[in-house]
DNA sequence: CCACTCTGTGGGAGCGCTCTCACCCGTGTG
DNA sequence: CACACGGGTGAGAGCGCTCCCACAGAGTGG
């Protein structure tokens, strides 16, 4: 009646006493090995044994010690999920939970746990960088990448099965990553705005020190090139929509006769149409938009964003199917893999009758 | 053939071969047993003997298996952080990286592990049950809990360490919680709106089996009471912009006379703001807006958000370091730890003046 | 009929660590 | 001078698991 709780007579932490494999093997009256067998996957096991040990782990509720399991097997069941804090503070919103749910989307069937990593700059790395060698981990996502961030160049070189989300730089052959065309993107925001009349364009890239955002400018100029358009102003955001709106305000400070702007991110693309409002003219009619990521907020926001998709999710299943792959056949290396960037016609371009409002 | 499985002389996966606290010793001209407690906070270690391991560890770049300890200590130097996954999705901008940030924080100068686990409605809790229960983490933060949720119920009866972020439903006396005053919250929301002379408001509540959406709720009320204000209509939203635009839509057309509105979080303040325009309205002229969280978009939004501050971080941080105190010393159980509510007043109540635009 | 293979099984070693225990030395005490 | 005492140490026993190896028995083939 009291519900005494047991009092704690076994160990004061984590795991009240469970059955061991000595245990299941008593009860299903085999041996250890055994029962191992039958646990893991049940080669050379016989069909009455296999039902025994089966029996056993259900009744006494088992589960096999990891540790234990870990320091004979050397493998941990886990991998860990690399992100550098500024970024997390930073790009907080539209990339994170999307790629935590396309890891665990990739996760669900297997048994391995996702350990978070995350790092700051400069010495904080150091200690990610000991804990990865360390062998805790069988293996590593990275994420966000920048061109001072040690991994791409550090982490190779250790053994250690390593997929990017995002290519890195100075990938070298051999280094495993998901990305977007971006390149790509960036061509198809700018021959949207050629297409759309637009003659006096200029764009708001990400960060210069990230691949993706290097990608999309160079990309954009190539487009304009083939369009025949000037290339017209550059301004850098940090992929947020503050960022978006100080960058916009340069651009049209510098070139006040824009009339397409192409922001490297959707956060951004909505504080560009922030800025235009702000100095009184409006989207689309005086000055086009196009975004990236297709994020949540795009087809929300007023008007709705033109924007290239960049399947994050999907990217982030992906990249953590690579890195299961990677770990179970050890010195292949997948070939990095690109999704095609698509262009989603909204409003914001002046382009969209789709969607009606 | 070629490739014969076997030709790999040391393990294939993760860690290869590192020194283990064996070659620390012979380094080190001491024994196992010294060097270990040498490494453990040398407790009865002589100076030299100290000095000879410390080098030995820095020379070798030893890393303790945490395998191995873990299987004689019982205990595995990593926490689990507990989040349903359908919040993810749909809470993921204000909520998710400032928790884990938070926690971060509170892990850094420890070496205790970070695990995440995302648990699906249904079956798949179970999963993350049974891996809770299997001694794999030493303890575990749970976030957004609804009432559903089997995690205040059947976690606590474990033994496994576990606090919770925001009260959990039915917290037994002995559940560690960390929240903040939302019922003082909600109060404070009323009262200020009451002292802004509207007199006609309703509230963009949270989802009802949501403790942090009910306590503000309440306190709304007791707050509209003092006031001497009529209780006025109540929406639910899900505490996306989407939801509250949607339910300040119903509040609306239910009270067209509509002159103050307190949403349960900054997204949906955001909904209702769009709402009110969309009826041709302005806020905060003819609807004071009032919202929760503090979030980053609250002070930029426009007009600039009056809100409840809910210092998520520091309520992370907080829940981390009583996680980790109590997995120190078990048994004991810290009291809930609940942070004051505060407003901050800005344009869309019609209260501020403090930042002009 | 004696090799063999091949399936199913159990014994045992050992992964790298912590922790108990016994031991060796000082030094202090009766 | 015998004794206890306690700081510093090393030997050894496992923690729970996997995996190698040996071995029994049932088929195959020469």
């Amino acid at each position: 009646m009291m519900n005494t709780e047991r009092t704690r007579p076994d160990p004061p932490v984590a795991g009240r006493s469970s059955p061991t494999l000595e245990d299941i093997a008593t009860a299903a009256g085999v041996s250890r090995s055994t029962a191992s067998r039958a646990i893991n996957g049940g080669d050379r096991v016989s069909p009455q044994a296999q039902a025994a040990v089966d029996a056993a782990v259900v009744e006494l509720g088992y589960t096999p010690n990891r540790a234990a399991r870990s320091l004979v097997t050397r493998r941990t069941s886990s991998i860990a999920l690399v992100i550098p804090e500024p970024d997390i503070r930073i790009m907080a919103d539209p990339f994170f939970a999307v790629i935590l749910t396309g890891i665990t989307d990739a996760l669900r069937e297997t048994d391995v746990q996702l350990v978070l990593l995350m790092s700051r700059n400069g010495d904080d790395s150091g200690r990610a960088l000991r804990y990865l060698r360390g062998g805790h981990v069988d293996g590593a996502i990275v994420v966000s990448h920048h061109q001072a961030d040690p991994w791409s160049t550090s982490l190779p070189g250790t053994g250690l099965p390593t997929v990017f989300v995002g290519r890195p730089w100075d990938a070298q052959p051999g280094v495993t990553y998901v990305d977007t065309d971006n390149y790509q993107g960036g061509r198809l925001a700018a021959q949207h705005l050629a297409a759309g009349g637009r003659t006096r364009v200029g764009t708001v890239a990400g960060p210069a020190d990230m691949t993706a955002a290097a990608d999309r400018l160079a990309g954009w100029r190539e487009g304009l090139r083939e369009a025949g358009l000037p290339e017209g102003p550059v301004a850098h955001g940090d992929f947020t929509t503050a960022g978006g709106r100080a960058a916009a305000l340069r651009l049209l400070e510098e070139t006040p006769g824009l009339d397409g702007v192409f922001a490297a991110s959707d956060l951004m693309a909505l504080g560009v149409i922030e800025a235009v409002r702000e100095l009184g003219r409006s989207v689309p009619e005086d000055v086009a938009v196009v975004g990236y990521d297709d994020h949540a907020l795009a087809a929300t926001a007023v008007p709705p964003l033109t924007t290239v998709t960049q399947p994050m999710s999907a990217m982030a299943t992906k990249a953590c199917e690579m890195l299961l792959e990677e770990i179970d056949s050890p010195g292949v290396h997948p070939a990095p893999f690109i999704y095609p960037a698509q262009l989603v016609v909204r409003e914001s371009s002046g382009g969209g009758q789709d969607s009606s409002s």
